[in-house]
This record gives C-alpha cells, structure tokens and sequence, in this order.
DNA sequence: TTCGTGATAGAG
DNA sequence: TCTATCACGAAG
C-alpha cells in the first residue's frame, strides 16, 4: 500500500505517479487511469487560490487526507492532499473498474464498464464517495488506500479539463490508449499529426 | 447543446 | 439576502 511518504512530495509528481496505481474502496477497486495536479501556490486553478475554506483544510490535515468536495450541484470530487515541499492536491479523475462491478452498475444504473468511473463525478458515484469521506486519512487503513502499480503504464501528459484559470499548465495526466479515461468523446478530426 | 443542482464566498 | 461561479454528466 502506499504511504504517507508517497505524498510527502510535489503535486505534479504525485499525480504523474499515482497513475498506474489502484485504489482500494472498501470491496471495489479500480486502476487510477487519470489524474490532475493542483499546486497550492500560483495555480489559479487551485482552490487554495480562491477558497479561503480550502487554505483551511490544507492547514489541519496531513499529507495524504481525501479532499472530497461537491461540485455543480451534484457531483463529489475525490483529491488527495499533498504536501511535500510544494502543497496541493491530486483529483482522481477516472479509474479502471477492477472489484465490485456489479456494485458499481448499481450505484451508477448503468452497465457498460467503461462507462462506470471514467469522469471524476462518475467515480465517486461508482465508489460511494461522498462528503462524510472528507478529511479522513488515505494512509491509514488498506482498505481505503492507494497499492503500488503492478505493471508499467503508458503515461500521457495534457492539459487539465474543465477548468476556466490555469489552462495551459499540463498537469493532467493518463494512461494512454485506455478506455476508462474521461474525454473520450467522440473523436472528430484527427488533426494532422 | 442544454440543463439540472447546491455549496461557497464575496458584495450589497 | 443576492449573485456568480464551479476540477460534471446525461439526454437529446
């Protein structure tokens, strides 16, 4: 399982290598196939840099704590806290359905796997993941925790999605080629090259 | 392309 | 109070 130390670093690199990685919720469980590095000091996209509340957060809880937050109205965001020499967080943004499948066509009322936590509001939905999950530690228990890669992934890097400040910073990344990875969507022109 | 949905934070 | 904004997703 991997450790406090693991995010005793900087955001980016977290992010870079939590891909790859699975995550344990409970009986369900899922390859980390993207994710997005939000770095705490001079990314206007961060919610440090625009939520007093978020400072907050960063303030009284450690390195490795969930940062699970609601957003539009309906959708729970799941973020590591990081905090190495740079703090910030890491937003799970799709996983690899591995265990629990069937539990999560339920909670998502729909079946296709792809289809079943390839968004970061999917995810949360397919896990369960809510408020009440805010602050706890990622570090602590097996259970609910991220585990080491077991094979070598091809790692792609891109700018963040959905985001209106910071946009050009390429802080997303993702297993390439993988279905389960968000924005997917229908591939129009293939650019040239 | 539209719209549902609510917490947060700042302004009045 | 009122309003803008927001790291989204599904149906059409």
């Amino acid at each position: 399982m991997i450790s406090r130390r693991f995010f005793q670093r900087d955001p980016v690199v977290c992010a870079r290598e939590l891909v790859g990685c699975r995550l344990h919720w409970g009986e369900l469980s899922g390859v980390v196939v993207e994710t997005e590095a939000y770095d705490g000091e001079g990314d206007a996209a961060c919610h440090t840099w625009f939520r007093p509340g978020a400072r907050a957060f960063v303030a009284e809880h450690g390195a490795g704590s969930a940062y699970v937050y609601l957003n539009y109205g309906m959708h729970w965001m799941l973020n590591v806290l990081v905090k190495g020499r740079r703090e910030g967080f890491v937003l799970i943004r799709a996983l690899e359905p591995l265990a629990g499948l069937e539990a999560m066509r339920r909670a998502r009322g729909m079946e296709a796997v792809a289809r079943l936590c390839s968004g970061p509001g999917k995810l949360t939905q397919a896990l369960g993941v809510t408020g009440s999950h805010h602050g706890i530690d990622l570090c602590g228990d097996a259970a609910l925790a991220f585990h080491r890669r077991k094979v070598t992934v091809d790692v792609g890097a891109s700018p963040r999605i959905g985001i209106s400040r910071a946009v050009d910073l390429p802080w997303r990344f993702f297993v390439r080629d993988n279905p389960n990875v968000s924005g997917i969507r229908a591939k129009k022109k293939t650019g040239r090259g």
